[in-house]
DNA sequence: GCCGCCCAGATTGTATACAATGTATACGAT
DNA sequence: ATCGTATACATTGTATACAATCTGGGCGGC
């Protein structure tokens, strides 16, 4: 490793940094580094066969996104959420989506919509008939779709940065299914009636509990 | 500047890296650098007394925060807002907001709850007396204490870092007063009430034309 | 045996030399 | 005069040497 420049320019990254950052996250959300364990710079570097300074910078901005933690002199590590942070964590993601559905609402992108009630019904009819993976996946999409809804490049960019850091929630197991007080169906209907508090309530009540299902499968 | 390391350990700021990034977090949010202006390394790394490397750390952090623009092999830049993104950011921070009283009401944490109520009805009164300084402060302070009414740290965190960002806004004045169509106390009184949706409901009208408000008043 | 101290190794923190690249300008061809 | 091109300069991108600091184990005093 003694040429500075490698002509590895696939993929359009332009810089080692933003390669780093690219392949830790994913490599992170993926679970091949799960919670707790450690990121050393020098291994880390040999591997991905990037110089400490550029992996340096990828750290910090992971620090930023919370999907690692730095500790001076002793090293860094995959950040591992204690159940407190990630109900916080849940709680923020429920008021959040459910004022992104209000503000869908507001907002009435009917082609966004028709999409999101599309999308709703497969969700609601998959319940049934999918395995756990299959569903929990078009349960993303449909979360994604309400977030475009709001035509609003702010908000889908920190739902993202949310959504990241869920994945690494360390969990035995996935909150149960069909508990839902409000089925997709509800919230993409209310939405699409254009009524912001109407959507708000739908949604608020679509995550409810979810707070709760999900703490009990959070490790300690 | 030979010596690597000073004793300026004040503040608590371990390194130069998290001290870069304090002092020109807090230059930008003052106004010190405009949108637009270039963050030269070399020129702020004399300035500073801080070499290119923790600088560069720092520049990551905030590009992370939406405070800053890098271009490669260009320069870096305080991002400067369009018409469009403020938008974005105002109607995300109406959701959020609005989402969080949801929240403040459903978790009903008493005493973070009459604080609020105190600051509502003094926010009111202070709507004829005071000087538009005066009011902004205290409104900030209002917003501030109703994320705090959801004992939730993530909440909070977020909510600093959308805060920043509005500081940021490039403006020719601010919006107008006394145009809510709900009124601080109206805001708090429902949060107090404990339904989440009634809280909701009157934080979202609390901040209704905030965004044509602002959009008035944000530069091209 | 137990506790405190010290030192060796590991790891990050920083500065700096040099590579790569974008921008602007001067200069020549047309 | 205008356009294209080459080149000098400014700026960031990267690697690396070295400084500072933390951790854990060994060792001596008690």
């Amino acid at each position: 490793m003694q040429q500075t420049f490698k002509l590895d320019n696939k993929y359009g990254i332009q810089n080692r940094s933003d390669r780093a950052y690219g392949l830790l996250r994913e490599a992170i959300l993926e679970g091949q580094f799960k919670p707790g364990d450690p990121l050393n710079e020098r291994v880390i570097g040999e591997r991905l066969d990037i110089g400490r300074t550029p992996l340096r910078h990828a750290f910090a901005r992971l620090v930023s996104d919370g999907l690692v933690e730095q500790v001076r002199h002793v090293g860094v590590f995959v950040r591992k959420l204690d159940p407190q942070e990630a109900i916080h964590l849940i709680e923020v993601r429920r008021a959040m989506e459910a004022g992104a559905a209000a503000l869908a609402a507001e907002k009435g992108d009917r082609a966004a919509i028709a999409e999101l009630i599309k999308l709703a019904r497969f969700v609601d009819e998959s319940d049934k008939t999918a395995t756990d993976q299959e569903l929990m996946q078009r349960e993303i999409q449909f979360h994604r779709q309400l977030i475009r809804c709001c035509g609003n490049s702010e908000m889908q960019r920190l739902h993202e940065d949310l959504h990241a850091l869920f994945l690494t929630l360390p969990t035995d197991g996935r909150p149960g299914r069909g508990e839902k007080a409000a089925s997709h169906q509800e919230v993409a209907q209310a939405i699409a009636g254009g009524d912001p508090a109407e959507a708000f309530a739908a949604m608020w009540r679509h995550m409810e509990g979810a707070a709760e299902g999900w703490s009990g499968v959070v490790r300690s």
